[in-house]
DNA sequence: ACAACATATATGACGCGTCATTGAATGACA
DNA sequence: TGTCATTCAATGACGCGTCATATATGTTGT
């Protein structure tokens, strides 16, 4: 029943588990404790920030992170109401929502971003 | 401020974070819909299962996770109370659980199992 | 034998993510 | 234009993981 295949798949599954969790915790503390936002939070920031184009984005940005839909809607609701992003509805949908960093929100994010790449050199990097 | 080499860890970054959410996400789904488990619930019994020798457990478990410690004892609760798994105290550590299948978890386990690796093949495996 | 410290597990409060659903706006097409 | 289906986002109920502790047991040094 135990084919080496499937030990291997597993081993493959637990490697990916541990640096997963080990990365996501160091950040997660880190940005916690310097930065007061959630690993989540800074995703949707460092998104936001790297986009170029003027979309109306919520959506987009859900199509390059795997976070669910409703995941998405409530991490930007708490980035509004900290102050680090602005919602405002697109006009030729207004469906739609468009999202932009504040200058709070900028500033922060820099800053962070320093941090977490740290963090993923120490964690993922060749030493 | 943002180098090639800083672009390429949050590349792989965020190509890990793909794959565990995805990956996680199918087998949970997959053990909650046709075992009524969750996923670190049948890590435990994965690693239980394959645990040969008949030490006191539940310490040793948490070094093959990187589950915490807290989180590990809930789902052991959990795994209990649904009858899967049973703690029996240690002899010569009384602070230490030993840690056992039931029949039933055992065979739960077993037909799980295929599902599991199934989906890592589909996963994970280069189809 | 007695402190003081260390270790193994459990527990309660809390925050976040998920699912299912809702509300609102849009599209498609007779 | 009116209906029916579709899409975008928000929300409430719920479960799980985390942190900080608690509880019990063990160990060490005097």
């Amino acid at each position: 029943m135990a084919t080496p295949q499937d030990r291997q798949l597993v081993e493959q599954w637990r490697s990916i588990q541990t640096t997963y969790f080990h990365t996501a915790g160091a950040l997660e503390r880190a940005l916690a404790s310097k930065f007061s936002i959630g690993l989540t939070e800074f995703e949707i920031l460092d998104l936001v920030a790297e986009s170029t184009d003027a979309a109306c984005r919520m959506k987009q940005l859900g199509e390059r992170t795997p976070m669910t839909q409703s995941a998405m809607s409530k991490v930007v609701d708490r980035l509004d109401k900290a102050g680090l992003i602005s919602r405002q509805s697109c006009e030729d949908d207004r469906r739609s929502l468009f999202l932009e960093l504040t200058d709070a929100g900028r500033a922060l994010h820099r800053e962070a971003a320093v941090e977490h790449r740290a963090l993923l050199r120490e964690n993922l990097g060749k030493d």
